[in-house]
DNA sequence: TTGTGATTAGATAGATCACTCTATAAACTC
DNA sequence: GAGTTTATAGAGTGATCTATCTAATCACAA
């Protein structure tokens, strides 16, 4: 039984809809005529109504998203390169979309957090998961663990919020100027690369 | 014509609706009744309706919490410790009202950023109030002014993307995590404050 | 007291909301 | 081809949404 086409066109389209324009503003009618779909497959594939709707769209984007964090990651040579990478083009990102594409799920995380729990527990769960994927490749570079939690809160963070103004304001300067902070904080947290001349010889160094 | 009691009562109950839930989830009738106010009022004191609100409400928030921004920043001896103070406050304040009390517009701001563009210029008015006062604030410490304005706008971000998180997670770490690395940046940024037994006596530092 | 504008009061409209229901059609199994 | 599951189809329900409308009531000045 293979996931339904239908049932993830709804996902898909849903999530371009919460993205641009939150949870409550968006309808089951305008989710059904979006995805081509017949309004009756919507509650055949989600019992749950409107609801789990969200709490499947949520969880669909974060793990779309979540791929997009390992990809660019991955592919610099460092994770400071990778840092600036990810910034740099999530702001590229941002004008192309005309300020649409930002985070797939900060929007809603923002309008169910007191209000519907459900909910608020998938965004949750995709918070960490993309926390965890960055501070994974953190701890890989040689920053301690706690430190590497740390530094991938405070950069996803930062990128969350970077987004938030960014969008307001039209102008890509908060991510950019985000990603510069978030990259200093990322190579200060590094452990020094074997200095060719060491000025102070540290003997715990030494392994 | 001083204004209304019942006006201001609509906009700040209304604040408070928004805060917690956004703008597409608070309903008129929600609010006349949180205000206590008639309902015939609404459409007296705000013949634009619900968006003639939400531009009140947002710019009314703004204003107020500019205020609270320049009295934390400028109740500490120096940026770096109002910088902390700020986030402090902030993940207390979380944590206090159950992860209810965070930014009053950032919510709104998502929603209508790509569906509303007169409450979306609104939001990005409000932002770069608050950007510049903290803005102000750094230059008066010392540093170049658009170094100074580039903290700002990252502070801003990394304050508002760790409340989005730490509300989804209630769990006031990013807020807390986010606000060290302000800390670092902005103690960063400060200049060199005539240091004893200069190493390196630079011939421009000295006027 | 009378006049005048500000405010209150709420019934109502018309649209839209999420959702239910029954019936039909398609796909697959035996 | 009969039987069964899965999916499509959309009319219809009751609730709720924003907004309008008319009328009553209030504060206050002339």
């Amino acid at each position: 039984m293979s996931p339904s086409a239908t049932k993830s066109r709804i996902v898909h389209v849903t999530s371009g809809l919460f993205r641009r324009q939150g949870y409550h503003a968006t309808g089951i009618k305008q989710i059904v005529e979006a995805a081509n779909a017949p309004f009756g497959s919507i509650y055949h594939f989600f019992p749950g109504g409107k609801e789990e709707i969200g709490a499947q769209v949520i969880r669909s984007s974060g793990t779309l998203y979540l791929r997009l964090i390992e990809a660019i990651l991955d592919s610099q040579p460092n994770v400071v390169a990778g840092a600036r990478a990810f910034f740099e083009g999530a702001a590229a990102q941002l004008v192309a979309t005309d300020y649409v594409d930002a985070c797939p799920i900060a929007t809603v995380a923002l309008e169910v957090a007191s209000t519907n729990d459900t909910l608020r527990q998938a965004t949750d769960e995709v918070f960490e998961l993309w926390i965890g994927a960055t501070s994974d490749r953190f701890a890989a570079a040689g920053i301690d663990v706690a430190r590497a939690r740390e530094l991938a809160v405070f950069a996803l963070a930062a990128l969350e919020g970077a987004f938030v103004i960014s969008r307001a304001a039209r102008d890509p300067e908060a991510v950019l100027a985000a990603g510069r902070e978030v990259a200093v904080a990322v190579q200060a947290a590094l452990p020094a690369r074997r200095p060719r001349r060491p000025r102070h010889p540290s003997p715990t160094t030494r392994e």
